[in-house]
RNA sequence: GGGCGCAUAGCUCAGUUGGUCAGAGCACCUCCCUUACAAGGAGGGGGUCGGCGGUUCGAGCCCGUCUGCGCCCACCA
C-alpha cells in the first residue's frame, strides 16, 4: 500500500548505487520544495503504517490551527519544531502517527464568513435553497440569512482556507500523514464531541445551570474564564452620595454610575470602623430612592475607593460573590445587547428618572446618569480620570458584562477541591519540555474560580445533543433534558427530533424544543486525541496511539487547549492524554513584542519561504530552543540558506570523487580516522540531544562539525582523494581510497543527521546516490563509522595548523594557492607527533614545496611559513 | 500583588555535573575571483560573563541579595 514505508530501514552503508537523477552540474535550491513534496505525496512517504504493538509508535497530538485566522512565522516555527521530532523518531524506526487537524468551527470562522461574504446569521429565517452570496459584500450592511445558509458558507470558506494551509505545510515540509486529517466541524468530530459530552452528562461531570455569566455584548454570547483578557480601560471615578435614614450622606466611589438602578447593597469590610455604625441599617439610593441595606463582607477592601462599595447585579465578579454569599436580590438592568432594559424596573421608587436611561448603551446611560446625579446634588466633586483593568473577551472589543443566563458547564476543579487536586496531580505526572512550563499549568488550575462554561449562543459549531420537553404551557423543562442515543450521533436538535417525538411536536405545548446553543470550539478541540486516534471508532488505531506520546503547542494555550484535554481524558479514560508536552515559544518582532495583526508586525510565512527556501526557514526555526521566544531577524534566514546550499555543493563535490568507492574499502589514514571519530562524537551528542527533545543542540553540533568538515577536512584530503599528487610521487592508492571511503561514510552520516532539519536538500542529495528516502533511513549510530582508533584531537590540531598557514598568507595578502617554500611547525610533542601523520595532506593544502620542519618545543603550536615572492 | 523566566561581544545566542569557558553565528575591518561552493572562501578586531556580598584552592557556572527586562495570573468600589 505504501511502498516507501513498508520497506525496512535503509542500511547505514548500502551498496553504492547511482541514484536515478545522478549528480547535477550546478545544484540549486529552487524547486526542491515542489519536487519533493509532490514525490512524498505520491509515494505516501509519511503515511502511518500500523505496526503490531504500541511501543513501535510515536504519536503526536498536532495542534489544529484555526483556519479562519492567518498563519504567521510563529506558526511556521512551532510546527517545524514538532516536525523535527517527528522526523527524528521516524528515523529511529518508530511508526510516527502525525495527524493534522483543522480547527474550523466556532466564532472565528463565523466572523470571517460575515466579513468575507457580508452576511449575518438570523436563525429565524427559513433556508433559501437558491441562495448565493452577495457579489459586492458590504460589511457595514450585512445581509441576514438563515442558519443553514450561513453554515453552508462557513463550510465553503473553510474548505478554501484549509487548502491554503495544507499547501503551506507541504511546502514547509511537515511530515504529517495527510490521510490522518481531521476537521473539528466534521461529522466525526461532532460525533465525538457529542458523545463525550453525553458521557460527561451521564456521569454528572457536565451540568446545566442558570447563573451570572461573563457575557460579550458584541457577539452576544457567554465566554469562559479561559477566554478572558484583562486590559487597560480608561474611565472615571464618580463620588456618589447615598443617604442614611437621618439624611446624612454615605459616599461611595464608582466607575459605573449607570448601574445605580441595579444596586442591591452597600458593602464595607467588617473591621472598617468608618462604617461599622451603618451595618444593619439601610440607606436610600440617589435619584431612584431605593432602600438599600448596608452590609459587612470581608472581600471589601478598605483602601479601595471610599472603602464602601455599591454591589450591583452585576458590575463585576466581586458583586457576584457578594450576591451569592449574602443572598442579595437580583436587580438586572443590563440586557444581552449591552443596553439598559427599556422597561422600567419595578423596584425603583422614583421610577420616572429611569426614562433617561432606558434602552441606552452603558456609555450613554452613564452620561445620562451623571446628569441626573448632578441635578440631584448627589455627585460629590468632579469625576476623576482613572485607568483600570477590565475583563474583555480575548476576541472582543468591549468590556464584558455579567448577565444571568442558562449555560452548560463541565466540571474542571474550579468549584471542587478534590477534582482540582486530581487535575493538579495530572499536571505533575506530565513531562514538560521545558520543565518550568508546568508552573503555568499549576498556576492556572489553582486560580480557577468556576467550572468550564462550554455553551455559546452561536451557530457554527457542535450543537448540544439534547432537547427539552415542553410542558402544557409550552415552557421548557430544563431539569429533564432528552438526550440523543449514542448511535445516532452526530445530531442537530434544531432539525432532528428527539427519540419518541415527531417533528410536528417541535415548539408546541407537550412537545419539545431543541437546545439552541453550540459548544465552544475548545469543547471540541479538547478531544483532539479522541478525534485523531479513532476513539470507539477504530479500536486498533486507538490501541496503537493512545495515550499519545507528545503534545506540541505554544505556551499561550496551556490554560485552554492543554488543560481542557487533560480534563476530558481524566474524566473519560482516567489518564493523561499524552506523556509529554513540548511547549514552543513565540516568534517576536525585533523589539521583542508579540506579533499580532493589530500591531502590523506580522511576517507572512509564504514570503520568507519563497525568498529563502523552506530548509533555510526550518534551520532558523530549529535554532530557537524549546520554549524560548525568538526575535524575528530576516538576516538570519540567509545563514540557513547558505547552509542548505553548502550541503548541496559539498555533496556534489564528495560524490564526484567518492560515490563509487566500494563498500569493502575502509578508511585507514589517521586524518580520516580522526575525522570519523569526531563525527562519531557528534552522532552520540546529537542523539542524546534529540532524546531530550533538544533539537537545537543536535543541530548545533551537526552544523559545527559540518563547517569544520568542509573548511578543513575537505581541503586537507582533496588532493589525496583525487589521487593526483602534484609532485612526481606515485599514487598511493591505499591513502587515496582511505580518503574516499571516509568522505563517503561521512556524507552518508551527515545527510542523515541533517535530514530532520533540511528535509529537502538532504532528500535531493540522497536521491543522487541512494535508494529510497533519507527520511526512512536509519538514524546514524556510532557503529556506522569505522573510526578505528582515530583521535579527534588530530582534527583540532590540523585546524590550528591550517590557521597558521592561512594566516600567514592572509597577512601577506596573497592568494591561498601561493607556494610556501619553507614551513616550520613547533609545538608540544603530542601535537607534533599527531601532525606528522598528516604531513602530506598539510603540504598539499598549504602548497608547501619543501619538507616540513618539525620542532618539539613543549609550547603552543607555532607555524612559520616562508612564501614564494609574487612574480612581477 | 502572586508565579515563572531571562540578564555572557553592536545583534541573536551556546557555554552539560564549578577547574584551557571567555565561545559561535550575524554585523564590522582586511585580503583572496583557489577547478564543490561569490547568496563564496581565508584572516582579524571586539566582552571587567547586570551590581554587591558569600561558599571554594578555584565561579558565567553554586548560595544570598539588589537592579533591569519579558511572559502568565489576579486586579472593573
Amino acid at each position: 500500500m505504501h511502498p516507501m514505508t513498508d520497506q525496512p530501514l535503509t542500511d547505514a552503508v548500502p551498496p553504492a548505487t547511482t541514484g536515478t537523477g545522478g549528480v547535477p552540474e550546478r545544484p540549486v535550491l529552487e524547486g526542491l520544495e515542489a519536487k519533493w513534496s509532490a514525490i512524498w505525496r505520491e509515494q505516501g512517504t509519511y503515511a502511518f503504517v500500523r505496526p503490531a504493538s504500541r511501543d513501535q509508535v510515536f504519536s503526536i497530538d498536532t495542534p489544529p490551527p484555526t483556519v479562519s485566522g492567518s498563519l504567521h512565522v510563529g506558526h511556521v516555527f512551532s510546527y517545524t519544531h514538532t516536525d523535527l521530532i517527528a522526523r527524528y523518531q521516524r528515523m529511529r524506526g518508530k511508526h510516527v502517527f502525525y495527524p493534522m487537524g483543522w480547527d474550523d468551527n466556532g466564532l472565528p470562522t463565523e466572523r470571517r464568513v460575515q466579513n468575507f461574504y457580508g452576511v449575518r446569521c438570523d436563525p429565524s429565517l427559513p433556508y433559501d435553497e437558491s441562495f448565493t452570496p452577495p457579489e459586492n459584500p458590504d460589511p457595514k450592511r450585512q445581509l441576514p440569512i438563515s442558519r443553514r445558509n450561513f453554515v453552508d458558507l462557513c463550510h465553503d470558506l473553510t474548505a478554501v482556507d484549509e487548502q491554503a494551509f495544507e499547501n503551506l505545510w507541504r511546502t514547509l515540509g511537515l511530515s504529517v500523514d495527510w490521510q490522518a486529517l481531521y476537521a473539528t466541524i466534521s461529522d466525526e468530530s461532532r460525533g465525538v464531541a457529542q458523545k463525550a459530552f453525553l458521557r460527561n452528562l451521564a456521569r454528572g461531570e457536565a451540568y446545566l445551570s442558570e447563573a451570572p455569566t461573563l457575557w460579550d455584548i458584541t457577539f452576544q454570547t457567554a465566554v469562559a474564564q479561559a477566554e478572558l483578557e484583562a486590559r487597560d480601560y480608561p474611565g472615571h471615578y464618580y463620588r456618589v452620595a447615598f443617604h442614611a435614614a437621618d439624611g446624612s450622606p454615605v459616599h461611595i466611589e464608582t466607575t459605573r454610575p449607570e448601574l445605580i438602578p441595579a444596586v442591591c447593597a452597600l458593602i464595607a469590610h467588617p473591621d472598617d470602623e468608618r462604617y461599622t455604625h451603618l451595618f444593619g441599617t439601610t440607606v436610600t439610593s440617589p435619584v431612584f430612592g431605593v432602600e438599600i441595606p448596608v452590609l459587612a463582607h470581608s472581600a471589601a477592601e478598605p483602601d479601595k475607593g471610599a472603602g464602601i462599595a455599591m454591589c450591583c447585579t452585576f458590575g463585576d465578579l466581586t458583586d457576584v460573590q457578594w450576591w451569592r454569599e449574602l443572598q442579595l436580590p437580583t436587580r438586572t438592568v443590563i440586557g444581552r445587547d449591552g443596553r439598559l432594559h427599556s422597561d422600567t424596573p419595578e423596584w425603583l421608587v422614583n421610577a420616572d428618572a429611569y426614562a433617561e436611561l432606558a434602552g441606552k448603551t452603558t456609555f450613554s446611560a452613564r452620561e445620562a446618569m451623571v446628569g441626573l446625579l448632578r441635578a440631584a446634588g448627589d455627585l460629590d466633586g468632579e469625576p476623576r480620570p482613572t485607568q483600570r483593568m477590565a475583563n474583555f473577551y480575548e476576541k472582543g472589543e468591549k468590556p464584558l458584562e455579567i448577565v444571568s443566563t442558562r449555560q452548560w458547564y463541565i466540571r474542571n476543579g474550579g468549584r471542587d477541591d478534590d477534582l482540582k487536586q486530581a487535575l493538579l496531580a495530572r499536571g505533575e505526572e506530565l513531562i514538560w519540555v521545558p520543565d518550568h512550563m508546568r508552573h503555568r499549568y499549576a498556576n492556572w488550575v489553582n486560580g480557577l474560580n468556576g467550572d468550564w462554561l462550554i455553551s455559546r449562543q452561536r451557530f457554527f459549531g457542535v450543537p448540544f445533543p439534547v432537547w427539552y420537553p415542553l410542558d402544557a404551557d409550552g415552557e421548557p423543562d430544563y431539569a429533564h433534558p432528552i438526550t440523543a442515543a449514542e448511535d445516532t450521533l452526530p445530531v442537530d436538535p434544531s432539525s432532528q427530533c428527539p427519540p419518541g417525538y415527531t417533528e410536528d411536536q417541535r415548539g408546541v405545548p407537550g412537545g419539545f424544543v431543541g437546545d439552541p446553543d453550540v459548544m465552544d470550539t475548545w469543547a471540541t478541540s479538547s478531544l483532539s486525541p479522541q478525534i485523531a486516534c479513532g476513539w470507539e471508532r477504530d479500536e486498533e488505531l486507538w490501541r496503537l496511539t493512545f495515550p499519545m506520546d507528545m503534545a506540541p503547542q505554544a505556551h499561550d494555550i496551556i490554560r485552554t487547549w492543554l488543560f481542557s484535554r487533560v480534563v476530558r481524558a481524566h474524566f473519560e479514560h482516567g489518564c493523561l492524554p499524552w506523556r509529554l508536552a513540548a511547549i514552543s515559544g513565540f516568534v517576536v518582532d525585533p523589539d521583542r513584542k508579540k506579533m499580532s495583526k493589530s500591531k502590523g508586525n506580522v511576517v507572512v510565512p509564504t514570503d520568507i519561504l519563497n525568498e529563502f527556501g523552506s530548509d533555510a526557514v526550518r534551520w532558523r526555526a530549529a535554532m530557537a530552543r524549546p520554549g524560548m521566544d525568538s526575535p524575528f531577524d530576516r538576516a538570519q534566514m540567509k545563514v540557513g540558506r547558505r547552509l542548505a546550499m553548502k550541503v548541496l555543493n559539498a555533496s556534489k563535490f564528495i560524490l564526484g570523487i567518492a560515490a563509487d568507492t566500494p563498500p569493502r574499502v575502509q578508511p585507514s589514514e589517521p586524518v580520516d580516522l580522526a575525522m570519523l571519530a569526531t563525527l562519531a562524537e557528534v552522532v552520540e551528542y546529537a542523539t542524546e540531544a534529540f532524546e531530550a527533545y533538544d533539537y537545537s543542540a543536535a543541530l548545533d553540533a551537526t552544523e559545527r562539525f559540518f563547517w569544520q568538515f568542509c573548511d578543513d577536512y575537505l581541503e586537507l584530503v582533496k588532493e589525496r582523494a583525487y589521487g593526483t599528487p602534484s609532485g612526481e610521487e606515485e599514487i598511493d592508492e591505499a591513502a587515496r581510497d582511505s580518503a574516499r571511503a571516509a568522505l563517503r561514510d561521512a556524507l552518508d552520516v551527515l545527510l542523515r543527521l541533517f535530514a530532520p532539519f533540511l528535509p529537502f536538500v538532504t532528500e535531493e542529495v540522497w536521491s543522487w546516490w541512494r535508494k529510497g528516502s533519507v527520511h526512512h533511513a536509519r538514524w546514524p549510530q556510532v557503529s556506522d563509522l569505522a573510526a578505528g582508533d582515530g583521535n579527534p584531537a588530530l582534527l583540532d590540531d590540523l585546524a590550528a595548523a591550517l590557521v597558521g598557514i592561512r594566516g600567514a598568507k592572509s597577512q601577506a595578502k596573497v592568494s591561498m594557492k601561493t607556494e610556501a617554500t619553507r614551513a616550520t611547525f613547533a609545538g608540544s610533542e603530542d601535537v607534533i607527533a599527531r601532525l606528522l601523520a598528516a604531513e602530506d595532506d598539510l603540504r598539499a593544502v598549504g602548497r608547501i614545496s619543501s619538507p616540513i620542519e618539525w620542532r618539539a618545543t613543549g609550547g603552543p603550536l607555532e607555524v612559520t611559513v616562508e612564501l614564494k615572492p609574487v612574480e612581477g
